[in-house]
RNA sequence: GGCGGCUUGGCCAAGUGGUAAGGCGACGGCCUGCAAAGCCGUUAUUCUCCAGUUCAAAUCUGGAAGCCGCCUCCA
């Protein structure tokens, strides 16, 4: 069963096949550092990131590139506003990018080029498309991509060049031979930061670079460009027209965007104030909570990030841990099936079935939640005495949830680890709190409330449980004594 | 105005023309001193509505309603 991927190019899901056999070559277009990074920002990462693990696990070969774009009219304001060096700005905003999807268990691409660092390429770019008849420069110093000298024009977006110039809603600008045509280069105002070109002190457009640096480290034409939606039109419809009409062949074979994430079902925006940024959501929820949530939905689909989403994921993925724990307990670890030996069980078939239909880590992570179901039965049912048959099919099922952790970046803390950190950060909450307690109180108060049952005052024992839950601690007594966790 | 998308149980949500995954919640049961956790069972005769194609439609076609996005910086 082979990989399908939904092409926006032709709106519907299509066999992937590569253009070289065995190697993928992929570009993401990554943020403009002038901002700290939003969880919308966060999502494409983390999809990208997941399908970029995706083809290296299907086997290919894998070029990855995600740029930031450093030079921007917004990252020049806000340099005017905080008296700043555009320079300090960017790199700052690259460090913070890179701290918090190091945070979220993002591998790095295979390149991450910055704008700044191709502008001979860029500038190369430009003139090529000028000696080709395709753009062209003005009085000023500006020079701009000519719309009429690409016939393809709209096919991405779906958009007829002759509707949009009737829309009008485009400021006319008497240099421009078609209002619709984009700039590629701009002149420098005074102060502004520049690069000399054969049209002057200037600084690259925004869409220009997407192409230049794609070209550099991917060639003329290459397998998958992506990005969120919103960037469809018009960044990369110019993106298509500039390569495309420089190297006279299709410039991706397969267009993937993602959706957005909306705040309590309200689309984020600056006016709203409800910009929600990967630093706040960090600082609430663990890492692997938000990779989670971001994973639940398909990637194409938006996605609503509330208070109540983030409870139900982190229920669920407490659940997955508990039933890790259980396999740990039974020493599960030890079957000598280990990760990536070349054994997979029926869980690995569904998960690879909903990778490859389109990267469906919704139903990937159903599939999961199945087989979670599925153990626990097996457990109980054994009710601890584990025949030949079973602690095989047990240890499959732990050997497919390391691989496939390794695909969607989550459950991959030891369950030991992954509890032990939900109680230290219980613990800082509590301690935050008036009413703080010690680990050792709380060991004694278990121990207490031990020696009552034993004594079966089982009064006394329910006020001790009634006041560790009401410091959210909750007690779970099995076999081998009590436990305690936070809720 | 142009283009695109969405509408599936109380909530979130996956759905490949073959008879509705999964999560959260709720209720009943097993277990427990009682709980918790875990397990079992119940919770959509039906997928916004109307028509059509088909042996068969949540899935395809046409139409209606509602919601949303892009067209301006945007992941």
């Amino acid at each position: 069963m082979g990989l399908k991927v939904y092409n926006t190019l032709n709106g519907r899901k299509e066999e992937f096949v590569p253009l070289t056999e065995g190697r993928v070559k992929m570009y993401v277009c990554g943020p403009t550092v002038y901002d700290t990074s939003h969880i919308g920002h966060a999502r494409s990462v983390v999809v990208f990131d997941v399908i970029f693990r995706w083809f290296e696990r299907l086997g290919y070969e894998v070029t990855y590139v995600r740029n930031f774009t450093d030079v921007d009219d917004k990252i020049i304001k806000k340099s005017n506003e905080t008296g700043e060096d555009c320079a300090v700005i960017t790199e700052k905003y690259i460090n913070e990018f890179h701290v918090e999807m190091d945070a979220l268990n993002v591998r790095r691409p295979t390149i991450e080029p910055r704008a700044t660092g191709h502008i001979t390429h860029i500038i190369d770019f430009i003139r090529m498309l000028i000696e080709k008849g395709k753009a062209y420069s003005v009085e000023g110093g500006d020079v701009y991509f000519s719309i009429d000298a690409f016939k393809e024009y709209g096919r991405l977006s779906g958009r007829n060049p002759e509707d949009m110039r009737a829309g009008a809603r485009i400021a006319v600008d008497e240099k421009k031979r078609n209002p619709l045509d984009f700039t590629l280069w701009k002149p420098a105002k005074p102060g502004e930061p520049f690069w000399e070109s054969p049209w002057g002190k200037g600084r690259p457009g925004w869409h220009i670079e997407c192409s230049a640096m794609s070209y550099e480290y991917l060639g003329e034409g290459f397998d998958v460009h992506g990005g969120g939606k919103d960037l469809i039109f018009p960044h990369h419809e110019n993106e298509i027209a500039q390569s495309e009409a420089l190297f006279g062949r299709q410039f991706v074979k397969y267009w993937i965007h993602n959706g957005f994430v909306d705040i309590n079902n309200e689309k984020m925006s600056k006016s709203l104030g409800n910009f929600t940024m990967i630093k706040e959501v960090l600082a609430k929820y663990p890492a692997e909570v938000i990779r989670m949530f971001l994973l639940s939905n398909h990637y194409r689909s938006p996605i609503d990030y509330s208070e109540d989403s983030m409870r139900e994921i982190s229920l669920g993925l407490d659940r997955v841990y508990a039933f890790l724990e259980r396999l740990d307990q039974l020493g599960l670890d030890q079957t000598g099936i280990k990760t990536g030996d070349g054994h997979t069980g029926s869980l690995w078939e569904e998960f690879a079935g909903a990778m490859n239909d389109d990267f469906n880590s919704a139903r990937a992570l159903a599939c999961v939640f199945d087989a979670v179901k599925k153990g626990n039965r097996l457990l109980d049912e054994a009710k601890g005495g584990l025949d030949e048959a079973l602690s095989k099919e047990l240890g499959l099922m732990r050997s497919d949830i390391r691989s496939l952790a390794e695909i969607l970046g989550i459950f991959l803390l030891s369950p030991a680890a992954y509890f032990a950190a939900k109680k230290e950060k219980g613990m800082a909450d509590l301690a935050a709190e008036s009413g703080a307690a010690t680990p050792a109180e709380i060991e004694d108060l278990i121990r207490q409330r031990a020696e009552a049952r034993k004594a079966r005052d089982f009064k006394r024992a329910d006020e001790i449980r009634d006041q560790l839950q009401s410091m959210k601690i909750v007690l779970e007594d099995g076999p081998g004594g009590t436990t305690w966790r936070f809720e």
